[in-house]
DNA sequence: ACTCTGATTCAAGACGCG
DNA sequence: GTAATTGAATCAGAGT
DNA sequence: CGCGTCC
């Protein structure tokens, strides 16, 4: 669930901390990705039909495997160098709210029966989707992939989000780039939004400065976790009646939940009994994560290519011109990428206009070259 | 009248051919 | 023995 | 673009 609102929140109460940028503009960039929310979205969606997805010839899915090595090339084609961070075990806090999904679930695998009897194909569609889980193999699957492309892998110790932020805050990534807005509140100083997205749709990547959010809804940090937690975590309920903006409101008053506490009509608003809301200010303000000398070295190296073929090919069925096709991508995207960086400065906004150095002249006009090919006569909607 | 919350529902990838 | 989504959009209804 | 395919 994130955080309730959150986007809307800052929309409306700090839009100067919100950015808009170009998808070129991470060329060269590192980027920490929360592996797991990417591989549930394949599964529900990479080349299903009905209840039918991509498999091998032992009947195991495939489509995790599909959806993150395009993703993948399609990131390194970009210049941009991902680290993936795969989730460890869930804090205790959160294995409530857990359980409440699992009945959830519950419900949708008996909706689905049901549509099975009935025949509804649609049903049937919608509502095997909502069935879906991520399994160990899955991960391992996707780990394994990852490792062979020669892109990095980070186990992380419980939440992947906070690991992201952690990478973030110690230099060692650029931003995070997720569609969790937990992460703002681990508190990655920089917080990318529909970086996945522009391929497919024309949504530009939205970049969110921790410093400039806090910076404009005058809050420190620990406000910044406190109003989190009041309009919605995952961690603990919130107070009935109070939203984000209430929430926001009464911060800004108060200055911490425990003077909130001390001052609001408690007839109006119902407080939680045994509400948790301290030790989720702490999972949020100190979560479990490595420190960089914790996990291993990230690295980008060379694909392995004849590993590639045997998982890929040998052991999931993928098309072998296809595979070989891709690894040829990886390889060109990685000679583009590392001359690049040691060429030139990379500012975060990528103009056109600024006068090109002697040695990049032949490069950048391969580049415009392609980018022409894209060229179309795009009108906005009516 | 207006603001806010909370419940409900929905959709979700990437590519290339024509 | 082992998996537990998200947020965006929309609407109804309560509170101010 | 729209649509079928990827495994």
């Amino acid at each position: 669930m994130g955080i309730k609102g959150l986007t809307k929140l800052l929309a409306d109460n700090a839009p100067k901390a919100m950015k808009e940028h170009k998808f070129e503009s991470y060329f060269g960039r590192k980027i920490a990705i929360d592996a797991s929310m990417s591989i549930y979205q394949f599964l529900i969606v990479v080349g299903r039909v009905g209840t039918d997805t991509l498999t091998n010839e032992a009947g195991e899915v495939t489509s995790h495997l599909q959806g993150m090595f395009t993703r993948t090339i399609r990131l390194l084609e970009a210049g941009i160098k991902p680290v993936y961070i795969f989730d460890g075990q869930p804090p205790e806090l959160k294995k409530q709210e857990l359980a409440k999904r699992f009945s959830k679930r519950a419900d949708a695998t008996e909706d689905l029966s049901e549509a099975r009897e009935i025949g509804n194909k649609e049903d049937i569609e919608k509502f095997s989707k909502r069935t879906v889980k991520v399994t160990k193999q899955h991960n391992e699957d996707c780990k394994r992939l990852l490792r062979l492309m020669g892109v990095p892998v980070i186990e992380a110790p419980s939440e992947a989000e906070a690991q992201c932020a952690a990478l973030c805050k110690s230099g060692q990534v650029y931003a995070v780039a997720s569609e969790d807005m937990d992460s703002l509140t681990f508190g990655a100083p920089r917080f990318l939004r529909h970086l996945m997205d522009p391929s497919s749709r024309k949504v530009p990547v939205m970049e969110f400065e921790i410093s400039k959010i806090l910076e404009e809804l005058n809050l420190i940090m620990d406000q910044f976790i406190d109003l989190c937690i009041l309009s919605g975590c995952d961690y603990c309920e919130s107070i009935r009646g109070i939203g984000g903006q209430t929430a926001l409101k009464l911060i800004r008053q108060h200055g911490s939940i425990e003077n909130i506490l001390e001052n609001i009509n408690k007839e109006r608003y119902q407080i939680p009994e045994n509400w948790p809301y301290e030790q989720a200010r702490e999972l949020f303000k100190n979560p479990l994560v490595f420190s960089e000398k914790e996990h291993p070295e990230i690295k980008w190296g060379a694909p392995d290519e004849e590993g590639l073929i045997t998982f890929l090919v040998n052991e999931n069925g993928f098309n072998i011109d296809r595979v070989t096709k891709a690894i040829e991508k990886i390889k060109t995207a990685k000679n583009k990428s590392s001359q690049g960086r040691l060429e030139s400065f990379f500012k975060p906004v990528a103009n056109t206009s600024t006068p090109i150095k002697r040695k990049e002249t032949s490069e950048s006009a391969k580049e415009t070259a392609i980018k022409k090919a894209k060229a179309a006569g795009g009108k906005k909607k009516k």
